[in-house]
DNA sequence: TCGTGACTTTACGTGAACGTAAGCGTTATC
DNA sequence: GATAACGCTTACGTTCACGTAAAGTCACGA
């Protein structure tokens, strides 16, 4: 399909370029709920490098995947910055033995703060089921009062 | 000990007032390791409403209570505004039966939320889990290349 | 009596995470 | 060739959750 011009080339949902799925920042946009501004300001934060063709953005599989775990950070409350940092440690596939060594024990850190956080909802979820007992209860005694 | 003035009392620690345990905002302040502005914030907010003895704020243990939920619902990525309907649900022990339905139905929300956040933070802590497996196995490679 | 410490109010400042508007450049379609 | 759809940059505005400074009150101890 289209010209020889590259630059020029339309793409469709389902595009490919040598087999690699690529994405306009609208696709993402729609996909994720989030908008442009906020495609953007991830750049410009450098949680998200995608490449340009001319001056458009063009994002990649692991681009996306990326956009997925900052999100996914930030629905359990973390910060933009803990996030670039959780992303950083994810792209050393290929480090030396003690850089690897490093980012193993950060991840170990990483997973104890997780494991944490989820300690804290647990014990937020006994509070509301505990109290939601509480409740049922009244609501059945006065339910037999009325009878 | 002291006058027979109450506004003058000094309190201790420990004290309490007809056997109820309450607090100074200097306590809870060091007791939860936040400043003195951020108990007045949440209390500006409708978060927390001590009581006064003059000027000066006196905390319960209830209102103690409420700023340990505050602080755990925080943690987990609550808006202030979130926190402040989640309490408003834990205050309403003695409503009339339509309202006690409609605060069960809102709490059991509010679990289904908790309990969404929770499988968000375990899909997090999977990817690690798993990044970490990968990487100690290419540590393991990396020892065994080097004997 | 003069600090010192704990508390108060009022009010402007700040960093994070975007929102929103202005103004412009392509590409496709009517 | 006008208009819509999609994208771009620049830049000021906004909300949240406090920080920080200024200035004052009140009780206690040296």
């Amino acid at each position: 399909m289209s010209t020889a011009l590259l630059v020029s080339d339309r793409r469709t949902d389902s595009d490919k370029i040598q087999g690699q799925q690529i994405y306009s920042i609208g696709d993402l946009s729609r996909e994720f709920k989030v908008t442009l501004r906020t495609l953007r300001f991830y750049e410009d934060k450098g949680l998200i490098s995608p490449e340009r063709k001319g001056t458009t953005r063009i994002y990649s599989r692991r681009d996306r995947g990326r956009l997925k775990l900052i999100l996914r950070g930030k629905k359990v409350g973390f910060s933009l910055e803990d996030i670039r940092e959780m992303l950083d440690l994810y792209d050393l596939r290929d480090g030396q033995i003690t850089q690897l060594t490093v980012s193993l024990s950060k991840f170990r850190d990483q997973i104890r703060v997780l494991e944490h956080q989820r300690a804290e909802i647990d014990a937020a979820i006994d509070d509301l089921t505990q109290t939601c007992d509480v409740v049922e209860k009244m609501l059945k005694e006065r339910r037999a009062q009325a009878s």
